[in-house]
DNA sequence: TTCACACTTGACTATCCAGTCAACTCAGTA
DNA sequence: TACTGAGTTGACTGGATAGTCAAGTGTGAA
């Protein structure tokens, strides 16, 4: 047992490639371990149901996605900066799908969520949970403009809630249009929502890595 | 012969309820039937397949939608207070689903768009079109808050889909949260986007009707 | 009265689906 | 060497699935 649930982890990137490609209602347990190389009952005895393999995805999605999250909001960059290096990560990451799938492919979380937060509560409370992690990083940016002066006082909780909301729509925009391009203007709407004054609106500070 | 089509008229009924209160994907073919009382053989002679069902329903439901929409982007009306009402609109008939269903259930528009554009084209375009017909009536409410000198000069087709895409991220999260008070300050979000002045954004005027 | 045709019916197919299970392999351990 | 237990296998179940079809029914027009 050298590499501790190899089978686990294939299962898991396979499942995510497969919904991401498509959706979770549109992917079969057969489609996954066909795609893998492993049978039904390694499937079944690494995830008790279809549903936790999708909760499972979520879960391995965010722990990957984490690093990076980190590095862009570290409290070392100004957070003005912080908020661009966040809308050029959406972007970037959209193009690699683009250029893995042929398509915008949208947010496994936002998509998973979309798809079966109606039917199923395990799925909708992983999604909610991961909204607000995603969150917290905004806020933090936010606040620290805030004390900076670099944008008026401002209630730095919803206005992370509403940035993140406009995120969300640009995905599913991009996804639905499959057009990369509406990701463009993600920068300048969210400065303009949490009051950048409009002439540095455009002079958008990006990160340098 | 004398109602056309009654038959056909209650499947989209029940589809649509269906497809709102869950997803495309975890509705059959065979629950619809069901539930509209009527044959297999009757289903499929009025739609080809279930995915032509889903743009039916999509379709079907739009045309109902737009005599509201013509009502609250009256050109007779203010332009940020059709901006207000259209928050309202959405609002409410979040509000609706959430009496009749016991959750928030999102937008069929986006709910159908993001399970399905990466698998069915047909869908696809019909979700783009109907995003590009709903975006005319924000960009032509832009466009007049502009001449009248409400807000700066600005690209209203461009904002009209940045707003549009703030409407779909609200829902969304609405529907992932499984909570209405996210849709409440849709209002002043959109106002800023559009860069009506601060101290306006608060007194939000409202339509009356 | 007859014909055409929109609509309905119910039985049918063939496939797919999530999930089960008992038997097996094999590496680590006592 | 014998045992244990995590991981694997392939055959299986029972129900659901989208879609088909031939034989109906009822109505409006000729």
């Amino acid at each position: 047992m050298k590499t501790e649930c190899e089978t686990r982890q294939r299962l898991l990137q396979t499942a995510k490639a497969l919904i991401w490609e498509q959706s979770y209602g549109a992917v079969s347990v057969d489609d996954i371990c066909e795609r893998t190389g492993a049978k039904k009952g390694s499937f079944y005895h690494f995830f008790p149901s279809k549903s936790d393999l999708a909760v499972a995805a979520i879960d391995d999605h965010w722990q990957k996605l984490r690093p990076d999250l980190d590095r862009i909001f570290s409290p070392q960059m100004p957070p003005l900066e912080r908020l661009a290096g966040y809308c050029d990560l959406v972007y970037e990451q959209q193009k690699q799908k683009m250029q893995e799938f042929g398509r915008v492919c949208g947010c496994v979380f936002t998509s998973l969520g979309s798809e079966l937060s109606t039917q199923d509560e395990k799925i909708r409370k992983k999604s909610q949970q991961i909204l607000e992690y995603r969150s917290k990083y905004l806020a933090a940016a936010i606040r620290d403009a805030v004390r900076e002066g670099l944008v008026p006082e401002q209630d730095c909780e919803a206005k992370a809630r509403d940035l993140y909301g406009c995120v969300m729509g640009g995905l599913l925009q991009a996804k639905i249009e499959n057009n990369l391009e509406i990701l463009r203007h993600l920068k300048p709407t969210i400065f303009r929502l949490i009051g950048v004054p409009e002439k540095e609106v455009a002079a958008v500070p990006s990160p340098h890595s």
